[in-house]
DNA sequence: ATGAAAGCGCTAACAG
DNA sequence: CTGTTAGCGCTTTCAT
């Protein structure tokens, strides 16, 4: 492999110089003439290694998802990386699959492999400790303080959902939540559902079904568990083949997309007798076309100004949240014309 | 930062007495728990730039997809992704978006970044000269005779198809094609459905859609053409709301899923009058269903495999290809029982 | 403007 | 078994 010793003895210089014209530094034209023809003759590159070892930083970043399985994460991982990549830093994926243990891991591993910092969009609970001197990210999640967090305007997205049954004519409406627990920024959802009602005297109710273990990170889309759930609720709110609301706001598109499959399941139609909103706006597989109404997360946005809260936090040592990327109602198919 | 020095000056023992320890060399006993306890005491940790740089390896690999917004990707990163971290390896990221440049640019900077290799899973075309010298491993394709390629068994899979097809009441098959180019190792269930045809006199046709640029690589997910172009074809096939054929294997789930859509969009039956089995054996957001009847391709085993592949090649500098990992055939609802 | 040289943190060869 | 030290490739200061 050659170096830049290779490469001043060919062009015969030394090395400072090469070093210099490696960094853009000002050079002699004709030193630079014979520098440049010296690294492209011997087709040379910078050492990584030594260039991290020298300057105390290694331009990778982590990227922890708890699960590439749910549809939400691969086009956030996507985003994410074209956002880095512009930036010139390099992705290490780290997949936590939800297990605590793992994604300490991966943690402790990105320190020691001095990744410059973190992006976490995950739901798992890490502790306190190991988060320390690590510039790192959330996204939806306040893990604590002095972590900045990016995220949707959750709140307006759920007064959004609520407005919008609303306007499409539902009467009753139901926030059908399965989700992260409530210190995060999703839950901010239900309380702009709820708002939007109250307000406007909207008759509502909100059932919530949690398991911190799994529930929304994509893991029980292989569980018979979730479905059933589902069914249960749903049985235990309709009579006589007639569902007991007509909107449905549900804390994620697989949700909507469960509940949507068992009302037709039990001969209610979906949109006509019961609507439903779905959160997030996922495409994938569908053409473009998102595969319920939902209300959609920017993620190309969320993924920008993540990355750019991360780089400042490494630059400058600190960042401020930002929580209130713009969502918008999208039409899927489960809400009417 | 803490360094090998710190510890060894806390420890009261030389740095090579660290390194011992760090790298599990025997050193005296009492040497070992008091450089132990200096360890945790400073929280050390080793620089992997500073050891990459000596042992001229960083650990890393770079995986390259053309996109995640194909669902066929995300279960094959993941799983790719399991593996390598059970190696000790950590993972790069690289989406190429189908852009030949970028794509370059990606393994230029794989190159410069002192990845150890590279695990390709992409169709874009890719100039010879520029993968001298870097272990990397394909999967479906063959870049250059030197570059071990991991596949499914191709061939075996469209017999697979043709046969279940035959099997479950067919009289007259298609085999609809949109993909990748003829010397990937895909274009093989091309041979293996006519071969099975051919020899069991099943009446039978391929059709066949190409484009160089974004066929199959999920970017036409998003694109109209996609879909006008099924609809044509079928519609050129068609007769009084009767299809030419009644059973078709279609060279991907996702073209499956829009045939199926097309076919009943105009009033066809399925699987009642057309039987489709696709390839791949997506279950992405439908419940650890497959969305189509489907020639599974066994994603772990491949990631397994191709690690083991690439690795073998870090480490041996050569590796066999294996291109027979074998598929099964899924039950998905567009076939009958 | 250029070159010489120190040193980033680590490993491994060698001397003790 | 332990300590010393050269050197991995690069950047950067400091003389020149």
């Amino acid at each position: 492999m050659t170096t830049i010793k290779d490469v001043a003895r060919d062009a015969g210089v030394s090395i400072g110089t090469v070093s210099k014209v490696i960094n853009g530094v000002h050079v002699r034209d004709e030193y630079y003439q014979r520098v440049d023809a010296s690294i492209r003759k011997l087709n040379y590159r910078v050492n990584l290694n030594a260039r991290g070892l020298k300057a105390q930083r290694t331009n990778d970043i982590a990227v922890i998802v708890p699960t590439l399985e749910n549809p939400f994460f691969p086009p956030m991982v996507d985003a994410i990386e074209k956002e880095l990549t512009e930036k010139g830093k390099r992705m290490l994926i780290c997949i936590s699959r939800n297990d605590r243990n793992k994604l300490h891991g991966y943690i402790e591993m990105a320190r020691n492999n001095r990744v410059d910092g973190i992006f976490g969009v995950t739901y798992s609970n890490i502790d306190d400790d190991i988060l320390e001197h690590m510039p790192i990210v959330s996204f939806d999640r306040h893990f604590k303080p002095s972590i900045p967090c990016v995220a949707s305007d959750n709140f307006s997205g759920g007064e959004l959902a609520a407005r919008t049954l609303v306007e499409k004519g539902c009467k009753k409406l139901l926030c059908f939540w399965t989700g992260s627990d409530y210190d995060c920024e999703p839950s901010k959802r239900i309380k702009g559902f709820q708002q939007y009602c109250l307000r406007n005297h909207v008759e509502h109710n909100v059932l919530s079904y949690m398991d911190y273990e799994q529930v929304d990170t994509g893991f029980m889309y292989i569980s018979q568990i979730y479905r059933d759930m589902v069914r249960n609720i749903i049985q235990a709110h309709s009579e006589n083949g007639k569902f007991e609301f007509d909107g449905i706001f549900c804390s994620s598109d697989h949700l909507a997309l469960v509940v949507k499959e068992e009302l037709e399941g039990i001969g209610i139609r979906v949109p006509q007798e019961v609507q439903i909103i779905g959160f997030d706006g996922i495409q994938i597989m569908n053409g473009g076309k998102p595969i319920v109404s939902s209300i959609q997360q920017p993620v190309a946005q969320i993924a920008q100004t993540g990355v750019r809260m991360l780089l400042q936090l490494i630059e400058e040592g600190s960042a401020e949240s930002v929580v209130d990327l713009p969502v918008r109602f999208v039409e899927g198919g489960t809400t009417r014309q």
